[in-house]
DNA sequence: CCACTTCGAATTTTT
DNA sequence: TTCGAAGTGG
């Protein structure tokens, strides 16, 4: 897309200039390129300077973006440009606000005054401690709301509800609500009754009628838990339908009260804020809107002649408002509805989908009692750009498949209707190979990476770029998740099989493992004997639970721990701490780099103590803080991103795995959604007895409006779009949920083979600061020490029979009515009825050695342990029918000997040998002393080769 | 065809 | 804990 002449709809916008335009523009349609295109026609062909020009865009980093692009194609004065007016809504508001909007708060009749020193609150965290703090005071105040407060599952929900609302450009006054957009609240009752009677209609069966898709939502109305007074289910619900007579009374419940609450909630919170010097996101579109509304002189003052929205299909409704007050008559919205994945963000969809309506709409509100809105939207004209650069023909037929497969089996989707609203898009630029295909794996994540490693390097997968042929490179490949969680195990099984990887986006940076393993080393730095410091470090390393606690009891940690810790005492920066705890640990990824930074900035510029650094990463665990990791400069790597952080990316090759249709919509006790308005889900009542009810008229309600999957499918359709060549998608083999069948992709069933692959050298360096980096410890299971014969082994009864007699006798030992079942099981009986002190059975044991610098940890299942008295037995049942593996037996015997007598130093530890097929205790007369053990290991050609038997 | 039980999953992120 | 979706048995 850099340097080619506009197509011809492109030209189309570029040239269009007077009057209000909706421009539709799907994925890799060029929209970027056009929109400065038109920004710079409009500049140079008339009497026009950059000040004259709005351009709002979505994030503060596109419209970075886009300055500079246009700097850099227009001829216009560069300095001029620097101070454009090119920004997000909320940069635009924020700077009306401190220039001319210390007043705004009057309009709704609060005496509080926005002060040029006013801070915004962008740290969710931080304002939802303040709204709590908030409803606290509000409640004590107005203890007559006491019980809707009680019917919250927390305070903050109504915060939540704030937002919802002031998105929409409902707002509070001092006595009631701002212009008549109370009205809102109480839904819309036609709107309504057209989708209750469309999902009560009975459906015709083959023989009589079916039950209605409203009737069938209902079976779960027996099973709740109504406030007294409800209706009866049989009242409610008929054979086939519902009892419309009872709806409409649910849809005309009395709200008064409800509404009182939430606007004194909402009033005073405004009020709270204000009064702290505080002003948040929505707050301060609101005010713009208001100021503007109110003030002609200012509104004239400050409108713009030309106006240019991207990503339309992210506002919200009172952005929409807002954008025609600014307005002198020519607007330019550019979007695609399609790609519409943030109503959670409170964007809404019909800005675009019903965008003429809407504007006839809003422009009636605005002109209702003074004429604010005087130019005409008559000559609105709708401009589709219909080629597409980026992706193969394949790939762009397949994704508008995507917008209309089914999310569930009996979903209600109109799928022509849907379709007559895509714009079809013609493939334009791409005309490489291409290929979709789908996956089932018995594991997905194993899967998607020998998926990876298959096509990279391959011969039968090409990409064309810039008029070449090549084959394909790590990081050609993404991976689009749906979930963090989900691309954040995908990112560190990719680590583990060392595939270039990178994650891409916000991660909650201190909740990874290796910014835990580093908290719990500051938390040992900050106090020795710290349990939750050592537990954490102990586990690492591959200590058992009871190992560890006993450890940290006795207070007598592993030496080499205690060396390192006196290594890091003497570091007096965080961020050289953190390095050589991750160097320890052979640690070493974009998020290490990351936790780095992070420590070296904070602790930088405020000089922390431990103490702080260590209530630092507290905090941002608690608050699930996300940091943006760097990948770009780790080179050839592949990338892994949520969907929604892809959002206007693209690459050769995208790996898709399966989204499973989550739903959980509105969790809130007060919920406010079209049509039906501001309802309460839950009511709290101390009548009969205090408790939370569920609302039968929510419930009624709710069940007619039916699940909306429609963003869930524009999720997948973002996702498929970012394809340039090939798709790839994956799901589990047992539960694949319908959208996936649906999209009809036949899946092929693979089992996944991974082969690791060899990571250049200079990649494997290490920083080393601060004196010689320690191996980290090396886990050995005990059995690598010794040399069985595996014919003699079992003598002849296998492995499953050896299995059976350990299993047997675990279980005699808790319980002593389990019965024998094979000669060696009955020696075993014998044996433990003739012990009289206690038994504990398979206890994990780990022995660390230190072996010329380096931590070796052996470790092994002790059968059992009989303590009697002051006497410790070690006993190791053998199913072999000879003794020719005694003396190898021995060895392992001789490392739990070390470790019970570490734990039972007053005891007298003995070791055995019990040969089940004789039933004879053979007594281990002289164990092996560590220094034996140490000879042994200098035998094993293990330690070379890096083959651990970590598993 | 419907009522009931069982099963699995419980976001996404910018200003 | 809560809620759909899918599976099951009358």
């Amino acid at each position: 897309m850099v340097s080619r002449e506009p197509n011809r709809y492109q030209k189309q916008l570029i040239e269009a200039l007077e009057g209000i335009y909706l421009v539709d523009a799907g994925p890799g349609t060029g929209k970027t390129y056009t929109i400065s295109l038109r920004y710079s026609h409009i500049l140079e062909n008339r009497d026009v300077e950059p000040d004259d020009i709005l351009l709002i865009t979505f994030t503060e980093n596109a419209a970075q973006n886009m300055k500079e692009r246009i700097i850099n194609t227009c001829s216009y004065d560069r300095s001029a440009l620097r101070d454009a007016p090119i920004s997000t809504f909320h940069g635009l508001c924020n700077r009306i606000l401190r220039t001319h909007g210390f007043e705004a708060p009057e309009v709704l009749g609060i005496d509080e005054r926005i002060t040029s020193t006013i801070q915004v609150i962008e740290n969710e965290i931080l304002e939802m401690q303040e709204f709590r703090n908030f409803m606290t005071i509000f409640i004590e105040r107005h203890p007559h709301f006491r019980d809707y407060y009680a019917s919250l599952h927390h305070g903050g929900e109504m915060l939540n509800l704030i937002r919802s609302l002031a998105s929409r450009g409902i707002f509070p006054t001092r006595d009631g609500w701002f212009q008549d957009c109370e009205k809102e609240l109480d839904g819309d009752y036609e709107r309504f009754m057209d989708i209750f009677r469309q999902a009560n209609a009975p459906v015709q069966g083959s023989r009589k009628m079916k039950q209605s898709f409203l009737r069938k939502r209902m079976n779960g109305y027996k099973n709740r838990c109504f406030s007294p007074g409800a209706p009866h289910f049989e009242d409610i619900c008929g054979d086939t339908q519902v009892s419309e007579h009872l709806s409409i009374n649910a849809f005309n419940e009395d709200r008064e009260e409800l509404k009182n609450f939430v606007h004194d909630v909402y009033f005073c919170y405004i009020e709270y804020m204000l009064g702290r010097n505080y002003i948040n996101f929505s707050f301060m579109i609101m005010f713009a809107y208001v100021l503007l509304f109110e003030n002609h002189t200012l509104r004239e003052r400050i409108r713009y002649r030309y106006i240019m929205i991207d990503e339309f299909q992210d506002t919200n409704e009172i952005q929409f408002k807002l954008s025609l007050l600014l307005c002198r008559g020519n607007l330019c919205v550019v979007g695609d509805w399609k790609q519409s994945i943030f109503s959670f963000q409170y964007a809404s969809v019909k800005n675009i989908t019903e965008f003429e309506p809407r504007i006839l709409k809003y422009i009636d509100e605005l002109n209702r009692d003074h004429r604010r809105i005087d130019y005409s939207v008559d000559n609105f004209r709708q401009i589709h750009l219909m080629e597409n650069y980026r992706s193969a023909p394949e790939i762009i037929d397949f994704s508008e498949r995507a917008l209309v497969a089914k999310a569930t089996k009996d979903e209600d989707l109109d799928i022509d209707a849907v379709k007559a609203k895509i714009t079809h898009l013609e493939a334009a630029g791409n005309k490489g190979p291409s290929e979709i295909l789908s996956y089932s794996f018995d594991d997905q994540k194993e899967g998607i990476l020998w998926k990876i490693n298959d096509i990279v390097d391959n011969p039968d997968y090409i990409f064309h770029e810039n008029g070449k042929s090549r084959l394909l490179k790590y990081c050609d490949v993404a991976v689009l998740v749906r979930k963090r969680k989900f691309g954040m195990e995908l990112l560190s099984l990719a680590e583990k099989h060392d595939i270039p990887v990178a994650y891409e986006g916000g991660i909650e940076l201190f909740r990874t493992p290796p910014s835990l393993l580093l908290l719990a080393w500051f938390r040992i730095l900050k106090n020795i004997s710290s349990a939750r410091g050592w537990a954490v470090v102990l586990e690492n390393a591959g200590y058992s639970l009871e190992m560890t606690g006993s450890i940290i009891d006795g207070k007598n940690y592993p030496l080499d721990m205690l060396e390192f810790h006196s290594r890091l005492s003497s570091m007096d920066t965080a961020g050289s701490i953190a390095r050589t705890v991750f160097d320890k640990y052979s640690l070493d990824s974009t998020i290490t780099d990351r936790i780095i930074d992070v420590l070296e900035s904070v602790s930088g510029t405020s000089r922390m103590n431990i103490g702080q650094i260590i209530s630092f990463m507290e905090q941002n665990i608690d608050n699930g803080t996300t940091y943006d990791v760097d990948s770009t400069r780790r080179g050839d790597v592949f990338r892994i991103q949520t969907i929604h952080s892809a959002k206007g990316l693209e690459y050769p090759v995208v790996i898709l795995p399966d989204m499973d249709v989550s739903h959980q919509a509105g969790n809130s006790s007060i919920d406010f959604r079209d049509p039906s308005g501001l309802r309460q889900k839950k009511i709290y009542s101390s009548d009969p007895y205090p408790f939370i009810y569920d609302n039968w008229r929510y419930y009624l309600l709710s069940k007619a409006v039916d699940m909306d999957y429609d963003e869930e499918r524009r999720l997948r359709y973002v996702a498929i779009t970012r394809a340039q060549n090939y798709l790839f998608l994956t799901a589990g083999c047992s539960s694949q949920s319908q959208l996936f069948i649906n999209l009809g992709t036949e899946p092929v069933v693979t089992e996944p083979e991974i082969l690791p692959v060899q990571v250049p050298e200079s990649d494997m360096n290490r920083l080393v600061v601060g004196g010689v980096v320690q191996p980290a410890p090396l886990k050995l299971s005990c059995h690598s020490l010794m040399n069985i014969a595996p014919s003699a082994g079992e003598g002849g009864k296998g492995m499953e029979y050896g299995t059976a007699v350990h299993s047997f006798a675990q279980r005699y030992a808790a319980d002593k009515t389990v019965r024998p079942r094979t000669p060696d099981e009955n020696n075993v009986k014998r044996l433990l009825d003739s012990l009289d002190g206690e038994l504990i059975s398979e206890i994990e044991c780990i022995l660390p050695i230190d072996h010329e610098g380096r931590c070796i940890l052996f470790s092994g299942v002790i059968d059992l342990v009989h303590i009697d008295g002051d006497s410790v037995d070690i006993i190791d049942y053998k199913t072999d029918r000879s003794m020719s593996n005694h003396d190898e037996y021995v060895k392992q015997l001789s490392l739990y000997y070390h470790v019970l007598s570490g734990i039972y130093k007053d005891k007298r530890v003995q070791a055995y040998i019990y040969y089940t097929a004789e039933g004879r205790p053979v007594h281990i007369e002289r164990p092996l002393s560590i220094d034996e053990i140490k000879g042994l290991i200098n035998s094993l050609s293990l330690l070379n080769s890096d083959a651990t038997s970590q598993k």
